[in-house]
DNA sequence: GGTAGTTGTTTCGCACACGAAAGTTTCAGC
DNA sequence: GCTGAAACTTTCGTGTGCGAAACAACTACC
C-alpha cells in the first residue's frame, strides 16, 4: 500500500485549510441554533420545519437523508416534535411500511414566523466574495470533495472482504 | 439594518459550495470515528490522545480550547477515557484550581499504535490539488471565515443591549 | 485581611447522533 | 399461497455536546 506523502512545506496550509472548513461548520450550526432558540426550537428542529415546509410530505427515510442523519436520530426528533404539535405521523397507505412526516398547523405558522435560513449568512459572505473567487472555490471544493469520495471508496472496496 | 440579497442566478453556486463544506466536514468525523473505532476509542477520544501526546499535559480548560468544546463536554469525554485507564487527572500545585489532564502509559501505546492521523486524508487529497489551486482555495477560504467572522461579531454587538 | 468578582472545573438536564437488534410490511421467486 | 430476503421504522444502549448552576480557588481592590 503505497502511502502518498505529504510535503513539509505545506503542512501549514493545508491545516489551514481544514481550520477554516471546521470553523465554517461548526459556527454554521452555532448560528442555526441560535436562530431556532429564538422561537423555542432546537436546530434540527428547524431544519426540520424548513424542510418540510419547502418539500412538504415526506417519509421519515428521505427526511433523514435530507438531513444528512441516521432514521435512528430522526425518529428522535419527530417524536420530540411531534409531542410538541409541530408534526404529525401518518402511516401510509399505499406502502404501510411508510411513514409520511407533515407540518401541523402550527408547524406551518412556525416556518412562516422563522424567514432567515441560517445559510442566509454565508450566502451573504459568499456574495462579498468576487464572482471569480466563488467559482473557483467552488471548482476547487468540487474536486477536492469527489478526491476524499474516490479514497473513501478505495479504502471502502479493499477492505470489504 | 439593511439586508444584502443573494443574486438568484448565484443561489445554486452557494448550496453547492455549502454542501461541499458539510460533505468534507461529516467526512472526516466519520473517519476519525473509524479509525478510532479499530482500537477501541471513540472519534473525540482519539482526537484527546493524539493531542495530549503532542502537546503533552494540557489543563481540561486548554484541552477544551484544542479540540473545540465546552468543558462540560470534555469533562465527560475524561470520565470515561480514566476509567479505561488511558488518562490521568492531577491537580496542579501552583494553581489548586486547575486539574492537569496526562496520558498514562497505556494512553502512549495507544497513541503509537495510532499512526494515521485521520486528517492524513485530506492531506493526500489536498496534495492531489495543484499549488496554485491549494493556495487559492487557503485564500478564499481564509477570506469566507473573516467575513463570516465579521458578520457574527456584528450581529452579537448590535444584540447585546 | 476581608470581600467581591474572576477563573477553572464539575454537575445536571436535555437533545442529538449512531449502530445493532427487533419488529412490521412488502416483494420475489418458486 | 409460502417462504425467505429486502425495505422501513423503532427501540435500546452509549457517547457526545451544550448551557446553567453549583462549587472551589484565586486575585483585586480597598
Amino acid at each position: 500500500m503505497p502511502k502518498s506523502v505529504v510535503p513539509p512545506e505545506m503542512k501549514p496550509e493545508v491545516d489551514a485549510i481544514v481550520e477554516a472548513i471546521v470553523y465554517l461548520y461548526t459556527e454554521s450550526r452555532r448560528l442555526t441554533k441560535e436562530v431556532a432558540s429564538r422561537h423555542g426550537l432546537t436546530g434540527p428542529q428547524l431544519t426540520v420545519v424548513k424542510m418540510l415546509e419547502t418539500l412538504g410530505e415526506l417519509s421519515l427515510s428521505r427526511l433523514s437523508e435530507k438531513i444528512r442523519a441516521q432514521n435512528s436520530t430522526v425518529t428522535g426528533i419527530v417524536d420530540r416534535m411531534e409531542r410538541e404539535g409541530l408534526v404529525a405521523r401518518a402511516r401510509s397507505t399505499v406502502d404501510r411500511r411508510v411513514v409520511q412526516i407533515t407540518l401541523t398547523r402550527r408547524g406551518h405558522e412556525l416556518a412562516r414566523e422563522v424567514k432567515v435560513e441560517p445559510i442566509q449568512i454565508f450566502r451573504e459572505a459568499l456574495v462579498g466574495l468576487s464572482r471569480d473567487d466563488a467559482k473557483d472555490l467552488l471548482r476547487i471544493l468540487t474536486k477536492l470533495a469527489n478526491r476524499v469520495r474516490q479514497m473513501v471508496d478505495d479504502t471502502q472496496t479493499r477492505e470489504e472482504p
